[in-house]
DNA sequence: GAGTGGTCTAGACCACTGT
DNA sequence: CAGTGGTCTAGACCACTCC
């Protein structure tokens, strides 16, 4: 059943330990020469079982300080309620917007103590969008981004692209226009400005691992995965108006969603 | 900025192809000795720049036949629709509930087709559960474990694991016993036999990467998280009834979530 | 200055897949 | 059979951390 190379002896030796708890969050573990040493085998054998400890997202390496148990961070949430609180935003006045806008949270912290940045541009439709928003390939899209950043820490805490057609907003020309960030209220108003109601958010969510430029950009240790996220906005008609893709390090951050469920018309028959 | 070791030149040569499309789905890579020879490095440092690509999801090892760009498998989708289709299930009558159960589908595979096992028994709740159902620490609790295999393939579909207060369903001993399984209408109607209705649900998600011996289990291969989605069954009075853990891999699932907006009472202001 | 992980070399033997 | 990846050894030099 069990491989029965060294490495594997080695790895699943430690994975136990730190299953069981004998090594702890922060624990320091043995050295590779250590290792190499207990082991009797060489030291790239030493190091080989410390990667696949890595790599399952059990301990973290501190370059040339030695490897630790991996401390799990706090995970931010993100929860659906946020789609109905920024619908119901949208049609306050602007007074009253801008006064919510400033407690504003996102991922639990206030909008105001990240840094945002946002880039608009014009994109023509590529298959894949074209697809996924039903209109034709090639057709201009507004292409908005977004990254935000704990300034506390410096890290990234999210970063998402959403994608309009251009012949839905651009009736109101200050949508084009990323000078206009960050803009109280959100996408929900932005869009009611032309007319479009959000009648149905549809949220897909899946994982994959980072490249390693990306590992770099989010300061994200080996062994973490990234959540995907694909947002769907449809209107009252069914018609996708905007898609949008956002991306967090599944060590920091945590999806929920909330579903309500219509009561039974009637008391249920027993029927057991 | 970038490292300038002869591995990371080797793993972004390569990135850069498969992402230009130069190496496509299924295209063979060079061999470590073809690689070796052609950026003048030892094997290992050749070795270790395909494991990098490895680690990212981007190419799998066909052990002693060559490493290939990834083929993406199909994913199946687990929609959060199926909760209100199983809450309006559960109150038909036992024929129409299993009429319905032999259509039954589970990530769009009818439920006929998939091999299941079910495994009940009774546990004292730890402090992670305790806390999550709001109960006190040591509470008895029937915990029933799934897997799901494809018989087509051998491969695992998705484990779970549900926990209960047994004193919520002891009033009904069928409820403790897996040779009732399958129950066709699901633990809704299961629930409703002991005058229980589920009126909220909250998914909860997130990733993280697989043990060894879960990516052999699973038959994953290495590169790929596993999506976790905990689910939180609420009754009327916000009371939690159920915890469900369950697990898919990443490269073979999709979770997806709908959340419908209620309308604006009145047709929004244009305020700008 | 001793210890750590990061990188790299030049070998070796093995088990297996393809022809 | 030649070729592939899987495992392993015994060295080496480096950059950095910690004391």
């Amino acid at each position: 059943m069990t491989n029965e190379t060294a490495t594997s002896r080695i790895t699943s030796d430690l994975r136990k330990q730190i299953q069981d708890g004998e090594l702890g969050p922060g624990a320091l573990l043995p050295s590779e020469p250590e290792l190499a040493r207990e082991y009797a085998v060489s030291r790239q054998t030493a190091r080989t079982a410390l990667q696949t400890l890595e790599q399952e997202g059990l301990i973290t390496v501190r370059a040339r300080r030695g490897r630790i148990v991996r401390i799990p961070p706090r995970r931010a949430v993100r929860s659906s309620d946020r789609h109905q609180e920024e619908k119901d935003r949208a049609i306050l006045s602007e007074r009253e917007r801008k006064e919510i806008g400033e407690a504003e949270t996102n991922f639990g912290m206030s909008i105001a103590d990240q840094q945002f940045t946002a880039t608009y541009d014009i994109i023509n439709a590529n298959e894949e969008l074209a697809k996924a928003l039903n209109v034709d390939l090639g057709t201009p899209l507004l292409r908005r981004k977004w990254v935000s950043t704990d300034p506390k820490t410096g890290r990234l805490l999210s970063t998402s692209v959403s994608y309009i057609p251009k012949s839905l907003v651009e009736s109101n020309p200050a949508m084009l226009d990323a000078n206009n960030e960050p803009w109280p209220g959100g996408t929900m108003h932005q869009l009611s400005t032309v007319g479009i109601e959000i009648m149905r958010i549809v949220d897909e969510v899946t994982a994959r691992m980072p490249t390693s430029a990306e590992a770099q950009a989010w300061d994200m240790p080996s062994g973490i995965p990234l959540l995907i996220c694909r947002r769907i906005s449809l209107d009252e008609d069914g018609r996708t108006i905007e898609i949008s893709d956002a991306e967090y390090p599944a060590d920091r951050a945590e999806l929920r969603f909330i579903t309500p469920l219509e009561p039974w018309p009637a008391p249920p028959e027993r029927t057991n």
